[in-house]
DNA sequence: CGGCGTGATATATTAAATTGTATCAAAAAT
DNA sequence: ATTTTTGATACAATTTAATATATCACGCCG
């Protein structure tokens, strides 16, 4: 599946443990079923905005569409609570998820 | 509309027109009919990720999943580079864009 | 004026997300 | 060991995005 998707995929499901809810949690939370959800977080689907978003916003995540050139920058200022995508040197891909636990 | 809706609607259209490009000619290259951009970029649907991203790409921008902690320092580091979602105050409402005219 | 490119819009069709409901295996807890 | 929770999956039904195609009004230019 696009890297896309696959990284929403990560972004959420990171980001939904990070919270210590269960599917069923932040399902009720957001409106979304729970079986939607594990397809979701498994790359399964190609989501609708509205369901991104509904799941983001419980999640504390914001959605933004950043221009390429300032990625590097994001970079720089982010490192230490940029997210995985960005240490792999994924620079062509798209979709970047930038959270806070640098856990590494 | 949701405003993340609203909002990827302005992002695009506004990315689209920097660039010089009609919605055909955007359309050609990303793969998108033409007619389903007019809709897009009306915010008449909610499209799923990957058209986003489709569109996004060929813009050059990216997709970026923050964690609203950060986006105070994300308006600080971006202004003068940053988006008109974020001069509007919508600290509720989700989805940014930050774009590199500062058209104001 | 008449042709051309643009964006908005319509219709019909196809493809796929989303939902509701339910089950199941594995992990966690008591 | 049994109960409970959790995530993965399945199925049918519904909804809606996406596509192809075409038209239309408008502005622009020759």
């Amino acid at each position: 599946m696009s890297y896309a998707i696959e990284y929403i995929a990560r972004a959420l499901r990171k980001a939904r443990e990070a919270k210590g809810l269960s599917q069923r949690e932040l399902g009720k939370k957001a409106g979304v079923p729970q079986g939607h959800i594990s397809k979701i977080e498994n790359g399964a689907v190609d989501l609708r905005v509205s369901s991104l978003v509904a799941l983001a916003r419980t999640l504390e995540l914001e959605f933004a569409l950043v221009p390429r050139k300032v990625l590097p920058t994001l970079k720089w200022f982010a490192r230490g609570s940029v997210a995985d995508a960005l240490r792999e040197g994924v620079t062509q891909q798209p979709l970047y998820s930038l959270d806070d636990e640098g856990d590494d």
